[in-house]
DNA sequence: ATCCAGGATCTCC
DNA sequence: GGAGATCATGGA
């Protein structure tokens, strides 16, 4: 990659290895906003601009070395490309979209209540919800939006709040699930020294978290690449494109699993969005 | 109007 | 331990 990078910016010159667009609205993440050509992205208090130009994207930012991380530009994404393809000849056909996506480094706090606000819920919405919750519990940020609400400013939301910002029958499964992060056996940094299994176990034992929510929280969050989320255009795609077998949504993410190891969660974002842009 | 969305939980057997 | 119903909301 090509990237020249300052005290608070970050250009990055080809953008085939960044493409915003694709980066942000592909159901990964969903506190950004857009203007016009430019994005907004919000990690808790933190926030980057990120602007198209004609022939480069630059990163502004108070916190370049956090969004540095954040967007993930160490890794190189042509070299998981070509491995995936290694690992299943036809994988090809899954980067119609895929060129510029990477997978961010999210704040794992934000994660979680995120993706339990996505449970059989739509992208669209998601983002609105979320963005109501913010500007209810969050603060004001120096680019007018707001700050993603700490555990702690959203400790003072009652299911009831939850539910007048549109979030439904997820209300309860907030409330509830910010009671128990506030608990010390699930403080981020002890979070953060488990393995891959056992994260899981403890993600999936707060209220209103499941297989899929825990598998995004892994790996958009924690950075767990060897995890598989199933959702409903996964499964589609698992019935259409990949096997006849009868498989339950456990079954069907141990497959690709089987597959695709260590690059688990990379292949299933390929196959995410490929389905969502075919739909 | 019915179906569906980055599903989890409860309820029965 | 596995299938089926139920859960809010809004857009198609």
């Amino acid at each position: 990659m090509n990237i020249k990078r300052t005290k608070d910016e970050i250009i990055i010159k080809n953008k085939e290895d960044f493409n915003v667009k694709e980066l942000l609205e592909c159901g990964q993440v969903f506190s950004y906003e857009k203007i016009n050509e430019d994005y907004v992205v919000i990690s808790l208090d933190k926030f980057a601009v990120v602007s198209i130009k004609d022939d480069y994207t630059v990163i502004k930012s108070k916190d370049i070395d956090y969004f540095y991380n954040y967007f993930d530009l160490d890794t190189d994404y042509n070299k998981i490309k070509k491995r995936l393809c290694e690992i299943y000849p036809d994988f090809n056909k899954f980067f119609v979209k895929g060129l510029g996506i990477r997978i961010l480094r999210q704040d794992e706090y934000q994660t979680i209540i995120s993706f339990i606000v996505s449970q059989n819920n739509n992208i669209k919405r998601i983002h609105k919800i979320l963005k109501r919750i913010s500007e209810e519990f969050g603060h004001k940020l120096d680019c007018g939006f707001f700050s993603f609400p700490s555990c702690l400013e959203l400790s003072r939301a009652s299911e009831e709040d939850f539910k007048r910002l549109g979030t439904g029958y997820r209300s309860k499964y907030l409330f509830n699930t910010i009671k128990q992060l506030q608990e010390k056996e699930y403080n981020i940094e002890s979070l953060r020294k488990l393995d891959t299994r056992d994260l899981r176990k403890k993600l999936l034992n707060l209220c209103g978290v499941g297989p899929k929510v825990a598998d995004c929280i892994l790996f958009f969050g924690f950075n767990r690449t060897d995890v598989f989320p199933v959702d409903t255009w996964i499964k589609k795609a698992y019935e259409t494109l990949f096997s006849s077998q009868k498989r339950n949504e456990e079954q069907i993410s141990q497959f690709f699993i089987s597959t695709f190891g260590s690059l688990s969660g990379y292949a299933q974002q390929y196959i995410f969005n490929y389905m969502i842009t075919n739909k």
